[in-house]
DNA sequence: TGAAATGTTGGGGCG
DNA sequence: ACGCCCCAACATTTC
């Protein structure tokens, strides 16, 4: 008699229902993690997010450690390692967290289905505050407007307070074979990776600690903190979410708790909330519409003519070289540290779509590679929101200038003296402007599109395909 | 979770 | 004192 506990995107040993589940039990409970290439594209980590992987399940291992229990890594299909583990151990039970990324769930049905022959297979939600499918509009039909979504998330409330760490894991008489966490190549061989992860401290008990160090001072003020790029205004809680070190359901239950301890706490902690709400939403728009990985949910934006050939384009705005400050700032941000500012995500997304016209896909494929955080949904709801082809989206319109974001955002240009050390000379008057044809900066491009010029280009490109769809959404 | 163009108002300089 | 112009500052509308 022992239980298997499937490990994914669900790093911890707080609030982790397989693990709380198979624990109660009273059998010994064998934790394994699975490298699984799923056969989609849009399933597979991202290189930056396969980095944070190796130092999360290198955490993982040692908190299991501290319990009496051990890790066992093994690499390939899950519909075929699970049987063999399962044969090797004689467990009757398999116990997982859902994940709800379309590949993943059809795989887990699958699994299911098959494996629920042999053994009891039981899963969880461990990563969502509540099912994508459990709040939904009157007429049964799922929301694509945030608010009252959001609403309807907060009447129905979370149902369950987070579950404890088990206390201790009952670890099998014989503890099977386990493949070093090295040989899983999850780090880079061009070892780039050192230098990102100086910006990080991975695991369970590092995410819970930046939580409870910013309710307190982030939370001050949040609403316009979150805005400044240049200030530490924003929880960076992103990539433990992505990988479950910490879960949903326990950032609320702090927050909400923070706020009853202290009666004076502003708005801020509330408005943190509402944007873990963004995540919540973005999972839920997934699950009901799960042809938006690749596709935009306006129909109209099939026929969108897109720039044709924006390899070097496409290029320069990956490196930060496209002679816009703040969108270089940004996008070496996101080289160097796998993470970027969400006010500047916005900017330099609204460039690629809106100004130099490339796919929204290639945005957040370059997203979903070079970001730790690298959530499929977040990520998704986001560029689609840019392009202004999804729920809820920016109008069509809405074009972000990069200089007065900059100016606005970056008042002091302290961001992008941090990123774009070319620019360091510059006053905080002249550091957010591209440089002049005639400007002595042969260190800094200049801008590789015309600002104005290619706003009203995209506006009357816009302007055609905004006819309604004739197919009903 | 816009930007730019256009419209309106009101204070101050000045003849 | 008054009209006139200029132009911030703000509001509205258009893209």
């Amino acid at each position: 008699m022992t239980v298997l506990v499937w490990f994914r995107q669900d790093l911890r040993l707080t609030d982790n229902p397989a693990l709380y589940h198979a624990c109660r039990t009273g059998e010994p409970v064998i934790p394994v993690f699975i490298d699984d290439p799923l056969p989609t594209s849009v399933s597979q980590l991202g290189s930056a997010s396969r980095v944070w992987l190796h130092h999360s399940l290198q955490a993982l291992t040692q908190d299991l450690q501290a319990s009496g229990s051990h890790l066992i890594l093994r690499q390939g299909s899950a519909s075929v390692i699970l049987p063999q583990l399962l044969a090797e151990t004689g467990a009757t039970r398999l116990y997982w967290n859902r994940l709800y990324d379309p590949a993943s769930l059809q795989r887990d049905r699958q699994l299911k289905e098959s494996l629920r022959q042999v053994c009891e297979v039981r899963s969880f939600n461990a990563s969502l505050l509540n099912e994508p499918w459990e709040v939904l509009k009157a007429d049964g039909t799922p929301y694509k407007v945030f608010t009252p979504f959001w609403q309807a998330m907060l009447r129905y409330g979370i149902q369950h307070q987070p579950l404890p760490a088990p206390a201790q894991i009952p670890a099998p008489a014989q503890v099977p074979a386990s493949l070093p966490l090295d040989s899983l190549k999850l780090l880079p061989h061009i070892r780039w990776d050192i230098g990102m992860m100086s910006h990080w401290q991975v695991g369970e008990r590092a995410a819970l600690h930046k939580l409870l160090n910013f309710l307190p001072i982030g939370g001050k003020d949040y609403q316009q903190a979150r805005d400044l790029p240049a200030h530490s205004g924003t929880s960076r809680l992103s990539p433990h979410l992505h990988f479950g070190e910490i879960s949903p359901r326990q950032v609320v239950w702090l927050a909400e708790q923070f706020l009853a301890e202290n009666a004076t706490a502003d708005s801020g902690v509330r408005h943190f909330i509402r944007e873990i709400g963004w995540r919540e939403f973005a999972w839920h728009l997934l699950y009901h519409f799960p042809h938006t990985v690749e596709r935009p949910l306006d129909e109209r934006f099939t026929r969108f003519p897109w720039a044709e050939n924006h390899e070097e384009i496409l290029i320069r705005w990956q490196r930060g070289q496209t002679g816009y400050p703040i969108i270089d700032a940004g996008m070496r941000e996101l080289w160097q540290t796998g993470w970027m500012h969400n006010r500047v995500r916005m900017i330099v997304a609204s460039l690629l779509c809106k100004n130099l016209l490339v796919p929204w896909q290639k945005g957040e494929n370059w997203f979903r590679d070079t970001l730790v955080d690298a959530d499929l949904a977040s990520n998704v709801l986001g560029w689609q929101w840019t392009a202004g082809c999804g729920a809820d989206a920016a109008p069509y319109f809405r074009i972000f200038n990069p200089i007065l974001q900059s100016q606005k955002f970056d008042p002091d240009g302290d961001y992008i003296r941090r990123w774009v050390p070319e620019l360091r000379e510059r006053s905080s008057k002249q550091i957010h402007l591209p440089r002049e044809p005639g400007e002595n900066k042969q260190n800094y491009p200049l801008p590789v599109v015309d600002f104005k010029a290619s706003r009203e280009q995209a506006l009357s490109l816009f302007e055609k395909i905004k006819q309604p769809s004739f197919r009903k959404t």
